[in-house]
DNA sequence: CAATAATATTTATCGTGCGATATTAATATG
DNA sequence: CATATTAATATCGCACGATAAATATTATTG
């Protein structure tokens, strides 16, 4: 029974893999045009969802080291769509927000978004279920 | 009804990407181990499913371009893992063969398969049911 | 034989991801 | 109160991944 294991396994992490830079594929046309890689799309998307968290709020929820984060900040920085800024109540703290430009980005969001579900063939239902799988599997995993 | 949609497709991005570095980490001791990287592993594992595969074949399996596998497999040839060999029916093409070395290390595929089951936490099943969305999004995404 | 396609390499570029270390600030501890 | 400890982030350096574009070489096709 070892080998069946050994092979659903495996195959897993392939597939996880493959996925994943199918995915990044996918946005690549449309981040290019704003200017951002699929990982500094990421961070936005936490950022839409909250605003203003720290580099290790952020850190947490990626699965990402400040270590990696804090030059990908400063490229999204630069780029004019997010602000660092130290907290006065914990000056270790950095809170990253959004400026106008980046929270505009927003709405390309659902653009996005319908790109993905359309390209992806998968029902809402599928789309749950592995979302609940890879959350599980995650989660577990750290 | 579109609010739905996005939330659950933006998730699902994340996801795959927050999940596939988690698997990377997992392994990360055990193959530093044997000198190579979590892309590198993977090569290695489309060559103990299928050894002798073109650099053509290869990429096909993982989603990657040639000009990202050359240097990747060569670093795999100079830690003495596999051989680069032009095939003489059709000299365009380059067979990659495992080494007595690179063979060995599939011995350690099942120490790595049992780590990340037991550490995943998921039953054969819902391994499987994964696996099968997985290739399903990628394959509607190629 | 010429044109085109397929395959891999080269070159150049950029960013990711992480380890190691330093820095700074809050918190314990004596 | 001084000092050690711990936590959070920054800084630096590095190797590698991933891609695009250009090139070279070989097959195939018309």
């Amino acid at each position: 029974m070892t080998t069946c294991t050994i092979t659903l396994d495996d195959m897993i992490c392939f597939d996880v893999y493959a996925a994943n830079l199918a995915i990044g594929r996918l946005y690549k046309p449309l981040l290019t045009q704003f200017g951002v890689t699929y990982p500094q799309y990421l961070v936005l998307m936490s950022l839409w969802e909250k605003d203003g968290q720290t580099v290790g709020e952020i850190g947490a929820l990626l699965g990402l080291e400040s270590s990696t984060l804090t030059p990908l900040i400063k490229r999204l920085a630069t780029a004019g769509l997010v602000t660092r800024l130290r907290a006065v109540e914990d000056e270790r703290r950095v809170h990253i927000s959004l400026t106008d430009k980046g929270r505009d980005m927003a709405n390309s969001r659902d653009q996005m978004a319908e790109c993905l579900v359309g390209a992806a063939g998968l029902t809402l239902q599928e789309f749950g279920q592995l979302r609940e799988l890879l959350r599980k599997l995650r989660s577990n995993l750290a």
